[in-house]
DNA sequence: CGACCACTTGAACTATCTCAAGGACCGTGG
DNA sequence: CCACGGTCCTTGAGATAGTTCAAGTGGTCG
């Protein structure tokens, strides 16, 4: 099979070359001088389940691994407003009003670029821009789906579309038709406060979901689901 | 008091020199002759309340007036899932993957562009592309926050946060510690939809802050609140 | 082995919803 | 001028989804 051929393949740097995240990141929006240089500025991390990702000068690709942000009211009470799953692009250009914290969910493998350099470039690169106006967009729509379902839907609906989208974004390229076995990647307590729950009634859920036979419960983390479409008719869209 | 000096401002077309949105709008991106065949594109409409606005191919300027933008599950439930407050900028660049729709709260008047144009002046102008990022951003920030109060805020947090919200946007320049009276462009149904409530607990809830003296109600819709401090001590944060 | 952590399950409680009735306002038509 | 119906809002009483509190399970780690 004849990979998407790049007329600069050849001036591709090698770390690039083999990237997960390559084509779906910002560095998809670049050509390939710029993406040498982004590439010599640029330092792959590892860091652990339940780090917390510093809201700092720095930009990352994602390149496998899971990330939850969350916002905090001042009582301690804590909503988690997003999800980052590989690959996936982090940071946040301009400064935010309001802190939202990012932590690894699982082990996390991130590449990451200076700020400084990313900014300058949108400055030269207009479909770079466009990426990141893109990418925001989809944060929007997602952020706007699930306000939706925090203030609509009932405790089983917000369950079952939360599988959905988990099982939709651990393995995307699976058949759609196929069946889906995953390790959640958080508790039940991340989970609620996704949800707005609490973790008893995440938990319940949980229990009625398996007795109905919609999914089923391996090892307290790892789901397996008979098929989509049966939580589809259960998530309530 | 001197006003801003634009260098090009002799070249300003005479209808922006006016315009209530210009410098918060995208046309602040814009120099005089960019600004110039914007003008010459642009049309401007007043609708009245109710008004669907369609998802059409334009982008608005909100001149004057309140817009709603709901998602709605497929059995009939309603979420608003944002706002739009003069002076704010409408239109949603590219594809949104979710049907997202707007409607007038209260009459409306808009300065309407053809989206072609715009979309090519951003390729022209990288501060316009800036412009848009920050916009979405910024919706995105309240999208999030609106996240926190939906999941994790009891019913009278809520209604207080929305008070707040509302009070924030009607009149963004007056001095903080007046007192403050303004029209709800919403009903309370409305303010339910928003707040993942019932009619009945948004009535109970404002029923409420009046005999707690937060608030008094005029008129049903016209509201007049003590101070912002005594309901930023109920909203939850 | 014991302690701990994440999770499950049950039982009682409560914030919010549902259902129902009534009040205030408003335009229309007599 | 009043009667009428309509819409929006308020208030009460009972129902319920989801929470809170509490006990128990199972797995893991020192």
């Amino acid at each position: 099979m004849a990979a998407r051929q790049d007329a600069q393949q050849a001036d591709v740097p090698a770390i690039c070359k083999s990237c997960e995240a390559r084509q779906d990141s910002l560095c998809g929006a670049l050509n390939a001088r710029q993406l040498a240089e982004l590439a010599k500025a640029s330092s792959r991390h590892e860091v652990p389940a339940g780090t917390e990702l510093p809201d700092d000068a720095t930009y990352s690709n994602l390149l496998s691994g899971v990330v939850k942000l969350t916002r905090n009211l001042p009582d301690g009470r804590q909503q988690i407003v997003g999800f980052h799953f590989a690959p996936d692009f982090l940071g946040r250009p301009f400064d935010a009003k309001r802190q939202i914290r990012a932590e690894a969910l699982t082990n996390v493998r991130l590449c990451s670029f200076p700020r400084a350099i990313v900014d300058r470039m949108t400055g030269e690169a207009p479909e770079l821009g466009r990426l990141l106006l893109k990418h925001a967009l989809n944060e929007l729509d997602e952020a706007r789906d699930w306000m939706a379902a925090l203030g609509r839907k009932t405790a089983s609906e917000k369950v079952a579309s939360f599988l959905l989208m988990v099982a939709r974004n651990m393995d995307p390229a699976r058949h759609p038709a196929s069946p889906i076995s995953f390790d959640l990647p958080l508790t039940r307590a991340d989970i609620a406060d996704f949800l707005g729950l609490t973790i008893e009634t995440v938990s319940r859920e949980f229990s009625r979901l398996r007795s109905d036979g919609a999914i089923h419960i391996v090892n307290k983390r790892q789901i397996s689901l008979a098929s989509l479409a049966q939580l589809e008719e259960r998530c309530g869209d």
